[in-house]
RNA sequence: GGCGGGGUUCCGGAGCGGUCAAACGGGCUCGGCUGUAAACCGAGUGGCUCUGCCUUCGCAGGUUCGAAUCCUGCCCCCGCCA
């Protein structure tokens, strides 16, 4: 395993920041397995490429003999919205937390190793009397949180936070006193709350934790931040072909970043981008299912996207006859989604192919002998194979 | 408590009595070109039994032949002052 130093040096290789200088030496030193902290939201259970990274670092603590404390913010999330301008997102119930908390555990699995995570609540120690959280909040001052930048960026702009919103951080940091962390880890974004605990900690008497940032993964829109809600993330439970392919929809100039990031390794030399990215979508695919889905994923890519065929596999839906005929708006917009204004916008035009025949906007009635067993398509990339509701 | 500014379609943001399902931009979708990249070009983007009909402009009433636009009440948000 190395000195303390060489393994220092690896665990700190591709992060942004690992503070203090030399703090992390110091703690891997006495030999002893260090305790690894990485908070969850559980108001978004679905484990994306971008949590990955700090997941996949985890994994490498882990593979080191150390300990990762994962802390559902159970209370937290209890208590409701944190950004206080959409305003009105449901604090979750009880069951609601524990069940999102399963599943995330669930996917975190496939980057960590499930047996060396210790799974708290901070609602164990949150939840705590008005005197304790004086004693909490009186460690720090408001000076002190509005140098974070987003705080400070908001007050310059005269926009709202809420005392909340500042509260936020605190209690963060009080989770790292709780669980006595040696390392916490987060994105770049969470350096500022991870500095913060360091402080708490020492206010509480508690040793300081190191603090370790990862870069921030972008989205598949090669810009943005991965997230849910911008909706360019790719999820590490999604199908193969789906990774495969929201994989090579990816800029060519936030290849080597997903490289570095999502695979922790760097791109190959001497290969064209298009090659580099099909590398890539298929390292994925192996590491988040198996060789062979990546293997099917990839040829399902080029038989689709490439030549243009038919997938091998189709998923059914089926339309059902009134009157002599078939009402294609509706059987469009049952197979596909959207409304059925939405099903004639792209019959007028030119996306639907019923049997690679593309249709007009006159085909709104069809003769169910069209439809049999005929297989349906919108734009390039959804196909379904019609079968008659007996 | 006082003063002022706001709440519009996914987002930002126009509109300020009819020509408004509502400009423009972003996002997204579809088509073209391609490497399902970028860039670029074009179209679309409330719903429906679709040459028309129905529901939308914070909520509830009202004025009017007609309201997102005017009036009244209510709710919510923001800033400044205290």
């Amino acid at each position: 395993m190395g000195s303390p130093a060489s393994q220092a040096r690896f665990l700190a290789r591709d992060a942004v920041d690992c503070l203090p200088e030399g703090a992390l030496e110091r703690k891997l030193a006495p030999g002893r397995a260090l305790r690894v902290k990485l908070g969850l939201d559980p108001t978004a259970p679905e484990v994306h490429l971008g949590h990955t990274v700090v997941l996949r670092k985890l994994r490498e603590f882990q593979d080191r003999g150390h300990v990762v404390v994962l802390i559902i913010g159970d209370y937290t999330a209890r208590v409701g919205d944190p950004s206080g301008r959409s305003s009105t997102r449901p604090a979750l119930s009880g069951e609601q937390i524990d069940a999102n908390a399963r599943t995330y555990v669930q996917q975190a699995a496939k980057v960590l190793d499930p047996d060396r995570v210790e799974l708290r609540h901070n609602s164990e120690w949150l939840d705590m009397r008005m005197e304790e959280l004086f004693a909490l909040v009186r460690t720090t001052t408001v000076a002190q949180v509005l140098e974070r930048d987003d705080f400070a960026k908001r007050h310059a702009a005269r926009e709202p936070i809420s005392i909340l919103e500042l509260l936020y951080p605190l209690m963060q940091a009080y989770d790292s006193v709780a669980v006595r962390a040696d390392v916490e880890l987060g994105g770049t974004d969470q350096k500022f709350n991870l500095l913060l605990g360091r402080d708490v900690q020492r206010a509480y008497g508690v040793d300081e934790q190191v603090v370790l940032t990862m870069p921030i993964l972008v989205g598949v829109d090669g810009e943005r931040k991965m997230s849910k809600s911008l909706g360019n993330h790719i999820g590490v439970t999604e199908a193969p072909e789906e990774i495969y392919g929201r994989t090579l929809s990816l800029p060519d100039e936030a290849v080597a970043d997903w490289y570095a990031l999502a695979l922790g390794e760097p791109a190959p030399a001497g290969v064209g981008p298009r090659d580099a990215k099909h590398a890539l979508a298929l390292a994925l695919v192996e590491r988040l299912h198996s060789p062979q889905a990546a293997r099917a994923a990839a040829a399902h890519f080029d038989q689709v996207f490439v030549q243009r065929r038919l997938p091998g596999e189709i998923e059914a839906a089926s339309f059902s006859v009134a009157d002599g005929q078939v009402h294609l708006p509706a059987v469009i917009a049952e197979s596909f989604g959207g409304s059925r204004s939405d099903a004639r916008r792209l019959l007028a035009q030119g996306a639907v192919k019923l049997d690679g025949e593309i249709l007009g906007p006159g085909d709104v009635d069809v003769a169910p002998e069209r439809l049999r067993d005929a297989v349906l398509q919108v734009g390039r990339r959804q196909f379904r194979r019609l079968r008659q509701t007996p």
